[in-house]
DNA sequence: ACTAAAAACTGGTCTGACCAGAACGTACAT
DNA sequence: ATGTACGTTCTGGTCAGACCAGTTTTTAGT
């Protein structure tokens, strides 16, 4: 029995790097260990270890300048902690995060079709069907986690950096609007709408069926149809 | 006098490879010169040519695989050559389009108050009093152009890499689709409406102020602005 | 205590080597 | 001629050790 991915200490190396600066560990301004002593404690060439840095580097996690050390940014973090500027709750600021999601779920989608790994279609398949069996018991919350949990496991399927990284983004930031959508939604009609079923239904089937543009139409009447739901709720 | 930034050669090979990928002078599939030819190429060392490499790989426009040479992917590609599905003219699309581009602008220009280096809002200022000068004497693809690469400009000032390279993939695949509103509205009014110079305006003095949040708003009304001058064409 | 020289770093680049896997050619068997 | 097995050559990935031009830190002299 042999590993197919066994992990690379390079691997290793970047996600703890990752994880170290995205947990908090180490913060912005603040230095790394520099690329020898990197070198030194993983066991990797120097030029290994540079390549992860660079990485890090072009992901815009960190700085590197030449004779210093190389400091952490964390562009991210903005993100994530900024505080939505007190308009998380409107309706015209869920609107709007809802026209950006439908762009971003469409090529989500299409991408996913195109290229999501067998692996990867039969989670989305698994997940899925969680998803039918379990709707009609859950809270509020665990239904919009569930959703996007869904969206972001085609996002992944999708191997495309900027997608996935945007995606990623996206739902850190924006998740409190996107589940005011679903609040907003849920307490209009009492449940999910049949359309918003069907849809995932759709949705799942194109991916399943590898039909991107099917997958991306799917994907972006969804959120569309959500907004209008949203719009006509006012 | 010495230049500030002499470009290196390891930029120059980085430009050069993408100009020829992203010109289709290399197109998916092809294999890229290898890493030793490319090295023996320029003159740098391999390693260096690996970084540039690895640059390329992370930016989704080749794909490496271990015994195998380089080969080009360009993600980038796909959007440009694509035929927009038959949908590129009308006008749904282009509505989709720019609900998209006013989330992606807003934050381009958020992030570009807050991050742009002095020199940035410098060139800024420059592109914006072109834009004003010469406004009157330019063909619509022209004017296009100027329009795209003013807020390429911010886009990159932003120094987020998400939103530049999102705004890059964006743009290089919906320039059709955005060239076709500022017709439709040239069409409609003989030259642009006051608002958008306007608003171009607005734009370009909150970043000069530094103002992040002014600078969203601004950007995310003049996008929607041009939406909504496109929904009342029909 | 303050400054200036010097030593000890840093990241960036280079050289040259080895490995495992892919690609290609060649020679052999059909 | 066709097809298949094999071996050479090539590829990307990794490694080790070196030099440079800068930074940072230490040290020595005032």
């Amino acid at each position: 029995m042999l590993m197919k991915h066994t992990v690379s200490t390079k691997e290793q190396l970047c996600r703890y790097l990752k994880q170290k600066i995205l947990l908090g560990d180490i913060i912005p301004d603040q230095a790394l260990l520099s690329q020898r002593q990197l070198a030194a404690l993983t066991g990797l060439a120097r030029s290994t270890v540079r390549e992860v840095i660079q990485q890090l580097e072009l992901e815009g996690l960190i700085k590197t300048v030449p004779g210093g050390r190389s400091i952490c940014q964390n562009m991210m973090l903005d993100h994530i902690e900024m505080p939505l500027e007190g308009v998380g709750d409107n309706l015209d600021f869920q609107l709007q995060v809802l026209e950006a999601r439908a762009f971003l779920e469409g090529e989500a989608a299409y991408f996913a079709a195109l290229r999501a790994t067998d692996q990867q279609l039969h989670d989305i398949a698994e997940e899925f069907k969680r998803m039918q069996l379990r709707s009609k018991g859950l809270s509020t919350l665990d239904k919009a986690k569930a959703d996007l949990r869904f969206h972001m496991m085609i996002a992944e399927s999708s191997h495309h950096v900027l997608i996935t990284s945007f995606s990623q983004l996206f739902y850190n930031r924006y998740f409190n609007a996107i589940y005011g959508v679903l609040n907003n939604t849920l307490i209009k009609f009492g449940r999910y709408p049949d359309g918003i079923r069907m849809q995932h239904e759709q949705i799942y089937h194109a991916l399943q069926k590898r039909d991107a543009q099917k997958a991306r139409k799917a994907a972006r009447e969804h959120i569309l149809f959500t907004r209008k739901l949203l719009e006509g709720a006012d």
